[in-house]
DNA sequence: GTGAAAGCGCTAACAT
DNA sequence: ATGTTAGCGCTTTCAC
């Protein structure tokens, strides 16, 4: 494990200029520069990040602060930011947030994160005041996916809007028993994104005269078991909703799960919708709202990266942009046909509009 | 942010106590331990990884290694990785593994070498030979899960056991006429697990003087949408099978959702066996050999922690437990009744056998 | 364009 | 039981 000081002695020139040279910074000559990055690569010299970063305050990582890796969401975005960090030769080191309200007051109030990351990425975290406090004055670049806090970038879905687009979806199909599985998930994570679309399938329904009854909401955890499980009682009802719009799509295959239990055909007995056009959406034949966390973790990677570089980076919310994409899981009131449909049905055949 | 140093001058003690004290080193009078850790919490203290990598040597930091956080197995692993390590004070830095071998070769290099992690666990990776005699002669701790090398540490399931016992559960049940949904993987990422449970069909089979047409094997690339296309190809032909055994059950789902399309009972017309007992599984009904990937997380991350702190642990592969859960998904040949399944039907109870 | 020297914050001998 | 002294491997003035 050779050390900037091998590779300074190999070349015969100071440490200083190899950690030029090798920084690309300027004040070094095209032909000292070439030597020195040949003599690296010969001896296979890899700067020690506790160096530099102890020296120059640079640590070349980024904390990613999630509530857990399991979710289709959260994997996407991590990936995406994972991606963009590696290239620049950041490392990504992940904070596992557990509810454990003890556990958190630690990893915030500690310069913990400070003095082994520079820069922070947050999901899905439903952040105390005291914590929205601490990250507003943060030294370090922060940015938010999926749930904005005043001061501090985010990017994120406009998830009143998406809402409405569900619900509309579905109104405009002659749907008007339309059910909602939304999310209230567990303490500590975000509330504001169920909280949301929740919301926005109410002022839909609204605006089209309609109020729906308690029991065409549940709650669905974001997870497919609970989904299930609210469906499955909100379709035994005598006056089942018709169509159902699911705050993810988790949730949405929790309800397809239900509806094929009880026996009935989608979308002739019900339609269903969800948000984020999962990797298994198209398979499900699930008509949705596609987002891409891929890209919006890629985005708040280079958004803190940009920051890191002195580039002046705006404090706003970005948001990221959704589009319906209508698969055979949805369709027309009334719909139903006598028989069961073909097998050769393109059920999962996407058209994005 | 205050450093070590202000702790000392703090309550009038070396840096050298105030380093002791904190680490619950020996030769500390109870007295000055006390009054340091009042000191060092008043202030706010939080050591520097940097800094104590620097000169100790030790990062308080272990790298994982893993081709994708996308799929249910890896993300309860590093869940489980993560809790034992945070809990030691440890955090967790992700090295997604793209399949480009050219960013790999830098990756396997720096993860090893830059010297930020004190310890690697890998999960998921077929590792090239160069790789596989660097991790046999790593400086740090190592540990695999999910698939062995020989020379380093592992944790996973016995793949042809359990493969065997999938395929014999099938048997059991008078099934002869049993598929297989497998997993050549893509590029980079580990070949042996999805071999190993192909090859536990094929032998299980054979023992019982079965052997499958080419049409009763397909590959699902571990993942639902191939998994779905490889299953519908499977279930169109005329001798279909009446079982298919899936190498996980995000494959199972797949098989299962082909099934739904093509209108066939399960199952009645098609038993349905995977491995993993996946989270949603339950919810799908169906029937598969659970295995514990968070515990085999905490394993791994148990173990290098051991070595580090000098407990000797020899190098050997641990096998992870595994059982059947039966479920609605499996059933006896020709068990067909007449009509639709009740409504109520339990389809969700899991029987642990 | 390059080098010398002073740290960054901590740990690890070696003293006392 | 505690203090002193060197570094760990880099970056960064400040000279030249």
């Amino acid at each position: 494990m050779s050390s900037i000081h091998d590779v300074a002695t190999y070349c015969g020139v100071s440490t200083a200029t190899v950690s030029r040279a090798l920084r690309g910074l300027p004040n070094v000559s095209r032909q000292t520069r070439e030597l020195v990055q040949a003599a690296a690569a010969e001896l296979g010299y890899v700067p020690s990040p506790s160096a530099s970063g102890l020296s120059g305050g640079r640590h070349r990582a980024v904390a990613i602060v999630i509530p857990s890796t399991a979710r289709w969401f959260y994997s996407k975005v991590i990936e995406g930011v994972d991606s963009v960090l590696r290239r620049e030769g950041y490392d990504t080191f992940l904070v596992i947030l557990a509810a454990t309200l003890n556990d958190r007051e630690r990893l915030f109030h500690n310069a913990l994160l400070r003095k082994r990351a520079d820069a922070l990425i947050a999901l899905g975290i439903d952040f105390t005041d005291e914590e929205r406090r601490e990250l507003r004055s943060v030294q370090m670049p922060a940015m938010i996916v999926g749930g904005a806090v005043r001061g501090v970038r985010s990017v994120g879905l406009d998830d009143g809007a998406v809402g409405r687009a569900a619900t509309e979806h579905l109104l405009g199909l002659g749907h008007t028993r339309i059910g909602h599985i939304g999310g209230h998930t567990e303490y500590g994570m975000q509330h504001s994104v169920g909280e949301d679309r929740e919301s926005a399938w109410r002022n839909a329904l609204a605006a089209h005269g309609l109020q729906p009854p308690p029991h065409h909401h549940a709650d669905g955890a974001f997870v497919v078991p609970q989904a299930k499980v609210a469906a499955r009682s909100m379709l035994r009802s005598p006056d089942r909703p018709t169509a159902i719009f699911a705050g993810s799509d988790e949730m949405a295959f929790g309800a397809l799960l239900a509806a094929t239990e009880l026996g009935l055909r989608v979308p002739e007995d019900l339609s269903v919708i969800g948000i984020d056009d999962h990797d298994w959406s198209d398979a499900f034949g699930l008509t949705t709202l596609r987002q891409q966390p891929f890209e919006q973790g890629r985005l708040a990677a280079r958004t803190v990266l940009d920051e890191l570089n002195g580039i002046p980076v705006p404090v706003r919310t970005t948001r990221a942009p959704f589009e319906l994409v209508v698969r055979a899981s949805t369709g027309p009131l009334g719909s139903a046909p006598a028989q069961a449909p073909a097998q050769d049905a393109p059920r999962s055949t996407p058209t994005a509009v």
